[in-house]
DNA sequence: ATAATATATGAACAAACGCTCATCTATTAA
DNA sequence: TTAATAGATGAGCGTTTGTTCATATATTAT
């Protein structure tokens, strides 16, 4: 047994080298925290069931909101955050607004959810 | 244009086809849900740091609270959600616990989510 | 211009979340 | 057995989040 693994745990931790080669790996905390909001974006039923509507077909607010069974005005506002992610995109045609993925990247990375949970 | 998209929008929904059509194909909503329970892991700042300091090697609990710079009791905490997801595993070595990842998906995902971010 | 309709949005509120603090358990050493 | 230490956990608390409700905006039809 190493020395430093012997001085345990409080003012000084375990594994000092292991702790060091771990601190120069790491991501730039900005980058963690933006990954982080990325995935908080997926964490939620209704999101991720808007997204999982888009994969089939482009849809207007009113659609999506008939298909969930939700008030048009959740829905809104659930599209304002996946645009704000850019995973959606949208274009107007009169009063309606088509919603359709902005993306293929959404699809590989629903599957691979997919795979994780029902294996 | 066609009959049931001049009917817009209240009580008959524009698109009748096209929400027939999404709604059969949709995954069961239970699945869904889980999917976004899984996802919801990965959105918070410091269960993806844990996640990315596991990426490069196993350590106990007293470790992670010190290159996270966070206390044992969050950690702990966060750990216990990440564990409840199948997202790591750990062993006890006398009074320390180590902590590592459970499989090899998780490196995956977490690289598709940057990839998305930085591009 | 006025009415109707699809969508967007701000405020409010309840529920979920993440951290802290105190405490408890498990293990080792004396 | 008692003391010390790593980790786990429940309660409490402030923050964030998702929905609803009311209302605003944009477009089309009259």
């Amino acid at each position: 047994m190493k020395k430093n693994e012997a001085e345990c745990c409080d003012v000084i931790c375990v594994h000092n080298d292991r702790v060091e080669m771990v601190r120069e790996k790491m991501p730039e905390d900005y980058l963690l925290s933006e990954l982080a909001d990325f995935y908080k974006v997926f964490g939620d039923t209704t999101r991720i069931r808007i997204l999982c509507v888009l994969l089939e077909a482009e849809m207007c607010v009113c659609d999506l909101a008939e298909v969930l069974g939700m008030t048009q005005s959740a829905i809104s506002h659930q599209l304002r955050v996946l645009k704000q992610m850019k995973l959606v995109k949208n274009r107007r045609e009169g009063k309606t607004v088509y919603y359709s993925l902005a993306d293929g990247h959404i699809q590989s990375i629903i599957s691979q959810g997919m795979e994780h949970i029902t294996e």
